[in-house]
DNA sequence: GCGGTATATTCCCTATAAGGAATATAGATC
DNA sequence: GATCTATATTCCTTATAGGGAATATACCGC
């Protein structure tokens, strides 16, 4: 029965707070890791979990690992990805999430923000890197 | 957070069944049983697991144990419950235990289905329950 | 090739889950 | 009281989950 496993995937905290960030959109792996403020094997293992069950889907992009809801999902996945966003807005903590990852793509308005961009060659003009690179996407 | 609790009570097939049964109404242990084709402790353990998380309820009849949906749920609960008997539509194994149970319930017409009333005494006036030989427990 | 970054995997430990066999408990009847 | 029935609990084993430390892999730029 696929439905156990999708809810196998939905009985984690950490796993609920990944899923509700990619209803935004697609995001990499350290966009999730700083958001959720989880070290970067947890958060690597719980979307292997995820991915393992369909309930994701990941393309490469360079060094970025970017994951996203799957393009079609099954009906079922379909119901419960919507009922868990339905639900998520009477625990705090999603909101929250939400909230850090829209001050998060505010940051790289103009391109998207799939990816850290730490450390993208700081074009040689720009100030010295005590703020957070500020960068261009690198292609 | 509430919302992990109940996907973890959603995660296991027997459990789903269960819950899935109940939506038809409250029933007690022996009827589960005989609908699900499951030993009793099995069902007594998920029962008891539901029951420790709040996703069902229970009153005690004589023998028995009346197991029911919660009278009062949460938003959360009730959106999944809703969901969850969505989904229920695309997996043909819940259509077979709905069937059974109209069944077991067709054998009970007049009196409620809540218990399994093998052994119960017949009030030596009545009209006897028909052609059922007073059962014993079907196993 | 080298060094760096982003992410995944392995190894290890602990906790929880699932199932069965056997036993215990609660209520009913006598 | 004894006995029966319905259900719960205990004990045990095996499987899976969750987390961290350390290590491996994949890609980039030089």
């Amino acid at each position: 029965m696929k439905l156990t496993q999708i809810y196998q995937c939905l009985c984690d905290r950490t796993r609920l707070r990944i899923l509700n960030l990619l209803h935004g959109g697609e995001l990499c792996v350290c966009h999730i890791q700083e958001i959720l403020g989880e070290p970067q094997v947890k958060v690597s293992k719980h979307l292997s979990y995820l991915r393992a069950r369909g309930l994701v889907a990941v393309r490469r992009k360079a060094n970025w690992m970017v994951y996203r809801l799957p393009d079609r999902p099954s009906g079922e996945l379909s119901a419960n990805l919507a009922c868990l966003q339905d639900c998520a807005r009477e625990t705090p903590v999603f909101g929250r999430d939400s909230a850090r990852l829209g001050r998060l793509k505010a940051k790289f308005e103009g391109s998207s923000p799939i990816c850290c961009m730490t450390k993208v060659r700081v074009p040689q003009s720009s100030r010295g890197r005590a703020a957070r690179p500020r960068a261009t996407s690198p292609r």
